[in-house]
DNA sequence: GCTTTGTGCCAC
DNA sequence: AAACGTGGCACAAAGC
């Protein structure tokens, strides 16, 4: 059963409040009960224990870091913020009193951030002069009632169109919001030292502040005198480069690196090696290193649905695009393994079971679903049909992804005319769904704007083909948000599913440690990336945690599908370092 | 001086 | 100078 926790103005923690069927034993007499905020670990506790409740907060970020801080890991959670945007959207829910109703401080809330508690939040110093108005305290009217707000959810939920799916989907999103606590706490192991000595080794030492690293400065140094150019001239500056570029006569209209690798000249090997480098340095060099990670752990800030699609983004060191050359730093503790788990040809997969494409499925019943499709006839290459597959998930309308189209249509109609639906739905301004119910938002202006201007009499010329423009590029984006989305749910399953396989575990051996762990003295999350999960745990453990993250994707597969016959393999790897996967 | 925009590259 | 989806981020240049 859900168990409310919300806060009064005066900071005071409210327990149970309004909560429909509240457990006994909540409050004194099975209602609300006033905790002080100090003894709410250990609250929250006793209730997991006894009663094992669903924790419904506002924001899993509002609460649970501190929770996590005081040594309590919960089970399961409902995120009303969360939910609520997803119900705001969803076809399902469309005629729902919650949907219809005018926006609320719910839709204008932003993820709270984990490492930042509300108490910092309030105690920050704030900048003031005598001539501002002091801020004004937040109306009652605005203060997010919790109470009101589930009942609207489980409303909405309970008359819509598939209350089954969307109710897994709340449970999956606020899964998913616990895990991404639970890893900003934990953290991403990081070898500061390995991490420094890659950088030394193709850069150069740590230059003083401001300095550019050796080898910078001797490509810089190179480009100059291959391009006859003065010292003065700076490779940072894109203007004074193309022109100096010019002058000698490369022939570059940019300097997008796949453009100056089709130009015959001397200056084009330098360069690329002084923008591979610069990128390296800038954005995941030393500064990167002081400002990111600290005490041996990377933490980012995973922000929850932060793509429309319902991907997670990150927001703090770039965690999602953390570049192969320097995952050789990520390395377990000592007597510690990292399993690295990866979903192979995740998308495809997930498009052929919400098609309902046995044909396509039948490609990915072996392995490799590439190959499978080779072996079935369709296309003649593997790359041909990974490109052909991605151009059907994206929308591509040129080169050889648009010449093996047809052929893949042929091959998997139910699943090619799924996403060609999607795009079409998208074209006419319409709105599309995801396995669970993630509904796209509306098109926006741009596209009310395009299509009106477009049917205006005396329209200007090209505003038929804007039109068609804007109309195709919509297209795409609900083509891909099916596949995407759906995936997105995919792996919120799959690491739900991690998650509470880990937990069953049951702690290690090892010593107690001086702060309390939550979680951390056992198997546990560290990494995600869309399709790829990265778990510490002890190196004892390594095969059975291996075993658990495979029998989790099954499982997740199951879950969404049901019985239909399609595959999650996974690529499983028990590492050292991150780089030593795959 | 500040913020916004453009460029380019990284990840899936 | 992108084709073909979703993002984050650093830097220089442009705008205010």
């Amino acid at each position: 059963m859900h168990l409310l926790l919300d806060r009064d103005p005066d900071g005071s923690v409210v327990l149970g409040a309004g909560t429909t069927g509240t457990p006994a034993g909540a409050g004194p007499d099975g209602g609300a009960a006033r905790v002080d905020p100090g003894d709410l670990p250990a609250t929250v506790a006793d209730l997991e224990a006894d009663q094992h409740p669903r924790w419904t907060w506002g924001d899993t970020n509002d609460w649970y870091p501190a929770l996590l801080g005081g040594g309590v890991r919960v089970d399961r959670a409902h995120d009303l913020r969360l939910a609520h945007r997803i119900l705001r959207l969803a076809s399902g829910t469309a005629t729902s009193a919650l949907a219809t109703a005018p926006p609320s401080t719910w839709d204008s809330l932003a993820p709270a951030l984990a490492g930042v508690t509300r108490a910092d939040t309030v105690r920050a110093p704030q900048a003031e002069s005598l001539f501002d108005a002091p801020t004004p305290a937040p109306r009652d009217a605005d203060r997010p009632d919790v109470a009101a707000e589930l009942a609207a959810q489980l409303d909405a939920v309970a008359g819509s169109t598939a209350p089954g799916r969307l109710r897994f989907l709340l449970a999956a999103e606020s899964a998913g919001a616990l895990v991404a606590a639970e890893m900003h706490h934990a953290g991403l192991p990081w070898r500061t030292d390995v991490h420094d000595a890659i950088l030394t080794a193709v850069l150069g030492p740590r230059p003083a502040e401001g300095r550019r690293p050796a080898r910078l400065e001797a490509l810089a140094d190179q480009i100059r005198t291959t391009l006859d150019a003065p010292p003065s001239l700076n490779p940072d500056s894109h203007p004074d480069l193309l022109r100096a570029m010019e002058y000698a006569g490369v022939g570059a209209r940019s300097l997008r690196k796949w453009e100056l690798e089709l130009i015959d000249h001397p200056v084009v090997a330098p360069l690329l090696e002084y923008k591979n480098l610069y990128r390296l340095w800038t954005a995941n060099g030393w500064h990167w290193l002081d400002r990111w990670v600290d005490d041996g752990r990377f933490r980012t800030e995973y922000v929850v649905g932060g793509v429309v699609t319902g991907r997670w983004s990150s927001t703090g060191g770039g965690a999602l695009q953390l570049p192969r050359s320097v995952r050789g730093a990520v390395q377990a503790d000592p007597g510690w393994v990292l399993v690295v788990a990866d979903a192979a040809q995740l998308e495809p997969r997930v498009l052929a079971a919400m098609a309902h494409d046995e044909s396509m499925a039948e490609a990915g019943s072996t392995g490799d679903m590439y190959e499978g499709i080779v072996a079935s006839g369709a296309v003649e290459s593997r790359e041909l049909a990974k490109v052909g597959m991605l151009g059907a998930m994206y929308g591509g309308t040129t080169g050889a992804s648009a010449q093996v189209l047809p052929r893949l249509a042929r091959a998997y109609p139910r699943a090619m005319g799924m996403v060609e639906d999607a795009a079409r739905t998208g074209e006419r301004g319409g709105v599309v769904s995801t396995w669970l119910g993630r509904t796209s938002p509306p098109p926006g202006q741009e596209w009310t704007a395009a299509q009106s201007s477009a049917l205006d009499d005396g329209a200007a010329d090209g505003a038929a083909s804007q039109a068609r423009s804007t109309a195709r590029s919509w297209g795409r984006f609900t083509r891909n948000f099916v596949v995407q989305g759906t995936a997105a749910e995919w792996a919120l399953c799959w690491m739900a599913s991690i998650r509470r396989r880990l937990w069953a575990l049951g702690p290690d051996a090892a010593p107690p440690g001086l702060a309390p762990a939550p979680f951390t003295d056992r198997p546990h999350l560290v990494f995600f990336v869309h399709d790829e999960v990265v778990v510490h745990a002890p190196a004892a453990l390594a095969d059975v945690v291996a075993a658990e993250v495979r029998a989790a994707a099954e499982e997740a597969g199951r879950l969404l599908f049901g019985d239909f016959p399609v595959r999650f393999p996974l690529t499983v790897a028990a590492v050292q370092a991150y780089d030593d996967a795959k």
